[in-house]
DNA sequence: TTACATAGTGTTATATTATAACAAACCTTA
DNA sequence: TAAGGTTTGTTATAATATAACACTATGTAA
């Protein structure tokens, strides 16, 4: 039987909680809501978190110290994400453009150096605040 | 006279330690690199950062929580921001490239919605970590 | 099965990054 | 001068993240 690249247990009670949420969540929002389910200390969350980020489950919105679900399957382990924030409600949409996407994919500077991983974050207001 | 947009004692100070180092640099390697000059406690570091940022005099490296000076004359006041970080040596280059700031700037969603201000972070090897 | 490697867990303590709150000094300009 | 804004200095504390160590679970291969 060969590595079916499931959660481990801490992993798959924080994805849940990620994933639910309609809103990012910070560490220690998370650790708040998951000691019920007996993880107690930081390092238990921070750990469960870094590997969901590496494994491309969720993202980390840099601006914001939260963490989101990936809804976008094509997202390659996190190596071009792109996010639309609102500055006004706290809401954070994962943006999916093929274009986009390409466009900074094979994006190379001045020097032609081509870069392996992006992370772009749009700033604006949503439909519902505007 | 009227406002000169010029930098207090304070924030000149930081300003040049940020705009002299070839590394972004961190708030507390900022406030220990400027004890000497009268600067005690992290308040009056982060004020002037504060500042510095919103001016668009230096931008924070969200990936790093760190700053550099901006280099760039047209980054009208940090709304549209783009870096490429070496993910070996901690080196991190301001990119001013016009049609990657025209293709974000004016990037719409899928919704029609225009974004007022961006970050791109790219990540890969500098040309020394190559 | 046994042995080894790898990944995950639980725990305590601590490091790092950032802000709250309040009083005083300093400019502008009316 | 008086009023308003911004900057400063200061103490304390909040929020975010990691080090270090002992232990457990799981997968792989002889
Ligand atoms: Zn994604
Ligand atoms: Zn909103
Ligand atoms: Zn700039
Ligand atoms: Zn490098």
């Amino acid at each position: 039987m060969h590595k079916e690249n499931n959660l481990s247990k801490n992993q798959q009670i924080i994805f849940d909680l990620i994933n639910k949420s309609s809103e990012p969540l910070k560490a220690y929002t998370i650790l708040f809501n998951v000691q019920k389910r007996g993880i107690k200390a930081p390092p238990q969350v921070y750990r469960a978190l870094d590997k969901l980020v590496q494994t491309g489950k969720i993202h980390k919105i840099e601006s914001k110290n939260a963490f989101v679900a990936c809804r976008n399957t094509n997202c390659e382990m996190s190596k071009a994400t792109a996010f639309s924030i609102c500055e006004s409600c706290e809401m954070v949409d994962e943006i999916s453009d093929a274009k986009l996407n390409k466009y900074l994919s094979s994006f190379n500077d001045k020097k032609g150096t081509k870069y392996k991983r992006f992370n772009l974050e749009f700033f604006g207001l949503c439909k519902k605040c505007k």
